[in-house]
DNA sequence: TCGAAAAATGTTTACGCAAACATTGCGTGA
DNA sequence: TCACGCAATGTTTGCGTAAACATTTTTCGA
């Protein structure tokens, strides 16, 4: 159960420095001989201004350096013209990556993206946290990208009136999600190492409460299902390189138990699994193969370079950004699953098994 | 020359929702039969109100859902609570880590991040760009994090009225900056690399207009000339590890003028160039030892696993974040150059030079 | 040349909040 | 008992902007 958070009662430390008092329109408008409200059409560009006095006006806008105070204009507006994005950590490549698409696209349409990590852990609680914050933030609408299995309605709240956009988990039937087609990435690997001749294919997963890391699996397991295949070993890391590294070394620990091949969720515990697989003297690729799912930029010079799964972040970037816009400007939410296309890449980590 | 950015002149689009008219002080206070004053004095905790009255309000603010709006908040306090966060791209491992660290450190002080990416390259005019667009947003102070070589005064221009604090750019006299300590860093790989025997040692530069490439370059010259020794090659890559590839490859080509070290500027690099090194036969670290410098997650996988320099990216943005807050609690800008302290990790892809 | 329409510009107002000042009510000590 | 002080609460005001409406000036056809 999930604690409420107390509206507004967070006190807000008084600002420390002495307001520099910035130029206003009527500063402006008293040194250029008008009203503030020509300012205010000069500087909204609104056509029926006359050319002198606009640029009357201009030069005194440059003159005094005025620069429009955008919370009197949200204010007035009542828009802020920024996207919150709660993201729960940029540690890892994907968020990061998709942060950079998210900007790229918020950019382009004249939105500025405002931050609000989750702290600690991302459970329900700090979620909520974090929304309670960027509620009382300025944002015109918000974007989770928090890598959760479930965003279960009962448990992140999220209050009704606020567009969002949710990245990379769909457990939600009340609001519009957007995410790499993990399932199709899954089955790309799979029929590529079918292709290849193996049958013992192993996955070392991700954890058990990051959606992509389920999708992934689902896809692994799918995959054989459907061939009437046996699924090898499956276990379970929690994403980073030395997670790989050790489930690596217990693999190769059993070299009669060797699968001919391994997909592993990411590219980085595939990283750690090859330095296992090295260390114990297991050749990759013609003793196993082995398969990851990103396509990091590190990816394509790893020894040996990694086949793998290219997500196309930016567009997740942009598609959330567009959606989110939608949301937006329609009354009420539009539930719905958006999926990014992704693309398997080859390189030499793979090969034909030999038995 | 750059171009001057014109004040305010971009028109607004419209919102294109109806807004959503939201919960205000005065519904509250109607509801719970108080003037509009003792909901405020309840939302910002102030001390003097009745524990009834108080009760009455929160009951009131929850019944109706009230959250206060931040653009009147600030509009009246003359302060956002948010710090603007201008970078190049956070698709470099380095960036990306520097902005968890902002993140973290500006949500402990209570400020919210504003992210404005520089939209194609960073030249000054799409920085100032950046600048611009900023000091329209709500923000009370900037943080720079573009990685330029040069920040000249005369190229970049900064509000003079608006609290900045730079990162890994020192070149400005006026403003406060702050940096991983690049210099040590560089010379504790040197030593390393001296106490295992190696005289001849290359370095594998980044581009030239970073100022982290420029320190670690300097670093990695000024020790060999302390030492009395020649440089060996130096050849500039673009940090990525396709450009170290590409120097390994060409280093690897003429066997007789390899060097017994080679000192990579960052670990995307050394990884490329140790791919190459492998598929020229160059044992590393038996016949070349190999070092980077940045420590990412994956470093310590890699194979072989990296020697390197690790950075604290987090200390480095809880600095910035309270050097920024002192900056704005100030009339005038304070510069300074503040270092953050950097680690060695020795792991195996440095050996003893044989001879 | 006149008058109506259109264009340019000005005036008023309200957005939601919180500082500053004003008022009420209550308890305390002489 | 009353005057005083102080805590609790109310009223007024203005932050900078832009919508709505009002007024002035210009344009142009008959």
């Amino acid at each position: 159960m999930s604690s409420v958070v107390e509206p507004g009662i967070v006190p807000v430390r008084p600002t420390p420095v002495a307001a520099r008092r910035s130029v206003s329109m009527g500063d402006v408008a008293r040194l250029a001989g008008v009203s503030a409200q020509t300012v205010s059409r000069v500087a909204n560009g609104a056509a029926n201004v006359d050319a002198a006095t606009r640029e009357k006006v201009l030069n005194a806008m440059r003159e005094l350096g005025y620069r429009p105070n955008s919370a009197a204009r949200s204010l007035k507006r009542g828009a802020f013209h920024s996207i919150g994005v709660i993201v729960f950590a940029l540690s890892t490549y994907g968020s990061s990556r998709t942060l950079d698409g998210l900007a790229q696209a918020a950019s382009a349409a004249g939105y500025s993206l405002t931050l609000m990590p989750v702290e600690g852990s991302n459970t329900p609680d700090n979620v909520n946290r974090a929304f309670a914050a960027l509620a009382e933030q300025a944002v015109d609408g918000v974007i989770i990208e928090i890598e959760a299995h479930r965003m279960d309605e009962v448990e992140i709240v999220i209050p009704e009136w606020m567009p969002v956009v949710v990245i990379a988990s769909r457990e939600r039937s009340d609001r519009p999600a957007i995410d790499a087609d993990q399932a199709t990435g899954a089955r790309l690997v799979m029929e590529h190492l079918f292709e290849l001749g193996h049958t013992r294919i192993a996955h070392v997963a991700g954890p058990a409460d990051a959606y992509s890391a389920i999708q992934r699996e689902l896809g692994w397991h799918g995959a054989l299902e459907a061939r009437g295949l046996e699924p090898a070993q499956m276990v379970r890391g929690d994403w980073t390189p030395e997670s790989g590294y050790e489930i690596g070394c217990r693999l190769a620990a059993r070299p009669d138990e060797l699968p001919t091949a391994i997909f592993a969720a990411n590219d980085q515990m595939a990283l750690g699994l090859m330095r296992a697989l090295h260390e114990h003297g297991v050749d990759v690729p013609s003793r196993v193969s082995v398969a990851g799912f990103d396509d990091m930029p590190e990816s394509a010079n790893f020894w040996p370079p990694l086949t793998t799964i290219r997500q196309d972040f930016t567009g997740l970037g942009v598609r959330s950004v567009a959606t989110l816009l939608d949301e937006m400007s329609r009354p009420h939410p539009r539930p719905g699953f958006e999926v990014v296309p992704v693309e398997l890449v080859v390189r030499a980590s793979t090969a034909r098994a030999l038995f």
